[in-house]
DNA sequence: GCCAACGTTGGC
DNA sequence: GCCAACGTTGGC
């Protein structure tokens, strides 16, 4: 089966492509999702699947660069941590709620591509991402899109 | 900082 | 099961 696309949303000030790319082995676990439908997107990546990697809450709101999955979901450990800030009791390492994956960085763009820009396209009217009110901070795309924004990426 | 859009919670 | 209230997201 031919790997998925998908669109991962952070804001940089907390966890940026650029902290990503200093991280040992660049993989980093995405931890911290605490949406039904984003979870069970991630519940369904599979290793190999590959993610646009977005900066929300920036200047400007872009895609960063390129992803991949390295490690298919698992239990979100943040959640069993009553100091962290996405503490959940109701999920228990017997019983997880929530599920995070491993990405590892592919690239990085030499140039963002801004939102506004993605806009522009008409191939991605449809994108999720580009839906007004959208939040999904884990999001498929769908190959076309893709493509489409690889390209506006030079490559 | 504002606020529209959305998801979640909880009273009933 | 409804839905108002609330909290969050994220563009602007």
């Amino acid at each position: 089966m031919a790997h998925r696309y998908w669109l991962m949303k952070s804001e940089p000030s907390a966890f940026s492509i650029q902290d990503l790319r200093k991280v040992r082995n660049q993989t980093t676990s995405w931890d911290g999702v605490r949406n039904f439908q984003a979870r069970n997107f991630m519940r369904t990546m599979k290793k190999g699947d590959r993610v646009l990697f977005y900066h929300s809450n920036a200047e400007p709101p872009a895609v960063m660069g390129v992803a991949e999955v390295v490690t298919e979901a698992y239990p979100d450990d943040s959640a069993f941590n009553p100091k962290d800030i996405h503490y959940d009791p109701r999920s228990t390492p017997a019983r997880s709620l929530w599920d995070m994956v491993d990405i590892k960085l592919v690239r990085i763009f030499p140039a963002p591509i801004p939102l506004d820009r993605l806009r522009q396209e008409p191939g991605l009217k449809r994108m999720e991402l580009l839906r007004k009110g959208s939040r999904l901070s884990v999001q498929p795309v769908r190959p076309e899109e893709w493509k489409i924004v690889l390209k506006l990426a030079g490559s």
